[in-house]
DNA sequence: CTGAAAGCGCTAACAC
DNA sequence: GTGTTAGCGCTTTCAG
């Protein structure tokens, strides 16, 4: 490995010319810099970053702490804050949790001892004592989840919204009977989600029994298969349906076509987040289109600009970010047959 | 942040004790040991790795290069990797090409310049000339796709083999006519896949122009749709297609869709890679499923080993682990109509 | 069993 | 304009 100060011998002049020159110091001469970069160059030198660290130069690495890269959504956000990040000369290190609290435990030590500069985390449910503990310490922003005793920004979307627009479409068809397959309630996402359904069958005037919500465990497409089955075999069955999570969504689809439903002549569907086999699902899923990317992009911005002035006491602000998802209309959707 | 001196101070002991000691050093007695811990702990010592880096004690940061996580076939990849690395203390950097060589070149610079032990690159066609420079300082392996000029093990898929399976396949159930549908030939990857289609045709008795080729850059799915209009207004048409990436099949489904081709009556067609959507198109998608994960995971303890017994000069070795894909049977390949 | 001291590669304050 | 020097926090001889 090649250090400055092979830099420095190569041309005979001193380690801090060398720095200097490549740091772009107005007080090193165009001449010595051209050299010393060419010189540079030549060797391949590559600044150590562990040795700049020491000197106080902040680390370059953020942290992002998903759980399950290959959920198309965190794959989304990966890559949009990988870009976001990597324009302004971030690292990405990537951890996932599998939705375990204690691989969460780890990957955040982890992420702690290579000494990132900050953590983009989609919490779990309910972090380990030592995870908020560790969190404190460190700039950090919660991404799509939000969890009570994480004190932090949050960019997620306005789930809320989403699933409210969602139902709402469904009324407006003139369903009155409406399943609801959504995640855990112990995440304010579902919580929230589920909500936004059933202020939207309050808001229309019908009785709460008309909302029929079958919730899971997060990011279990076989629980959306069960949950359908479920739902149709009940007495006076729902007439459509609406998914509160991409994972619920492919596994309603999955069962859906195995099990043959009409759609959308028996069943209407509403689905979560757009994937590219949701337009030649049956009719084509009409879905709630998320903006994900722009989402993290955002979220890595806002990072990026506190990361740089650094005011250690403004992270207890509670910034929350909502961005809104969008109806696609396509075929799933009709007025219901009976 | 508290150090190392921090501890000493707090039990009037010296820094090399606390160091020692940490490090369960025999030499020093279990009480002095005992009392360390305590201490670090209440005071919420992490060593800076900073620090250890500078003595020499290898970083545990994996940099892996890929064009795009949203590619499913990618981010399969780096969930296996994270995985496997992460199960034995390492982190993963996680980097995106674009499949742009100035974009590698920038990645891999950043790589270098965070210390990475070791890098798995699923490398652009041309690599720039510093790209590999900086490749000959570093461990690193080439995943799925393998560049000639740069000499690393390499795993991926038996390339050959998959379209030849497939088209295979379509010439058993008697098609003659088949059009292939890949990437650019400029990889040995798509040289391959391409290969693969033809000894096919070949190898069945059928001269070369009975196999109609259509290549386009690589992971563009709109090529596909365009290749696929393209092939189907020619003369006389192919009955069957053989795409051979996750994105030229994504391409084609849609296409296919939009115009309500007649599968497998009017055309058949075998995909690439298996995703969630491909069991509900259409008639449910025959498909070369691959072994991506396993690939990852076989990639990541190799990588793995090779770091921790450095052998310097043991990665000239050309290693090839060429995984096999197999063929699962949906409703889109049938018998010619015609 | 423990301490003192050197030094990893870099940056920045302080010379000249 | 450029060189000298002093550490950053850790590990690791070398001395006790």
């Amino acid at each position: 490995m090649t250090t400055a100060r092979d830099v420095a011998n190569q041309l005979n002049i001193s380690v801090s010319t060398v720095g200097r020159a490549l740091a772009d110091d107005p007080r090193i001469s165009q001449e010595t810099k051209q050299r010393v970069r060419k010189a540079s160059e030549e060797l391949g030198y590559v600044a150590n970053r562990a040795a700049r660290m020491m000197r106080g130069v902040p680390s370059t690495l953020v942290g992002i702490v998903v759980p399950d890269v290959r959920n198309s959504f965190y794959a989304t956000a990966a890559h949009g804050l990988t870009e976001t990040l990597g324009q302004h000369g971030h690292q990405v290190v990537l951890s996932e949790t599998g939705d375990d609290r204690l691989a969460e435990l780890r990957q955040l030590r982890d992420l702690a001892s290579v000494q990132v500069a900050g953590v983009v985390i989609v919490p779990t449910p309910r972090p380990h004592p030592e995870v908020k503990q560790l969190l404190k310490t460190l700039p950090y922003v919660q991404f799509n989840r939000r969890v009570p005793g994480l004190s932090s920004p949050w960019f997620g979307i306005d789930d809320h919204d989403v699933t409210n627009i969602a139902t709402k479409h469904l009324l407006g068809l003139g369903h009155r009977r409406i399943g609801f397959i959504g995640g855990t309630e112990d995440l304010p996402t579902g919580a929230d989600r589920l909500a936004g359904f059933r202020d939207a069958i309050a808001e229309a005037g019908l009785p709460p029994e008309f909302g029929l919500a079958e919730l899971g465990r997060p990011a279990q497409p076989t629980h959306a298969e069960k949950a359908l089955r479920k739902l149709l075999r009940i007495i006076d069955p729902p007439t459509a349906i609406v998914t509160a999570s991409v994972q619920m969504t492919i596994g309603l689809l999955t069962a859906a076509h195995e099990d043959q439903i009409k759609v959308p002549d028996d069943l209407s569907v509403v689905g979560f987040g757009d994937e590219p086999g949701f337009t030649w699902w049956g009719p084509g899923l009409t879905t709630m289109e998320l903006p994900v990317h722009d989402l993290a992009s955002a979220c890595g911005s806002w990072l990026l600009h506190h990361l740089n002035s650094d005011n250690g006491r403004e992270w207890k602000t509670t910034l929350s970010t909502a961005s809104r998802g969008r109806l696609l209309t396509r075929g799933s959707t009709a007025a219901p047959s009976r």
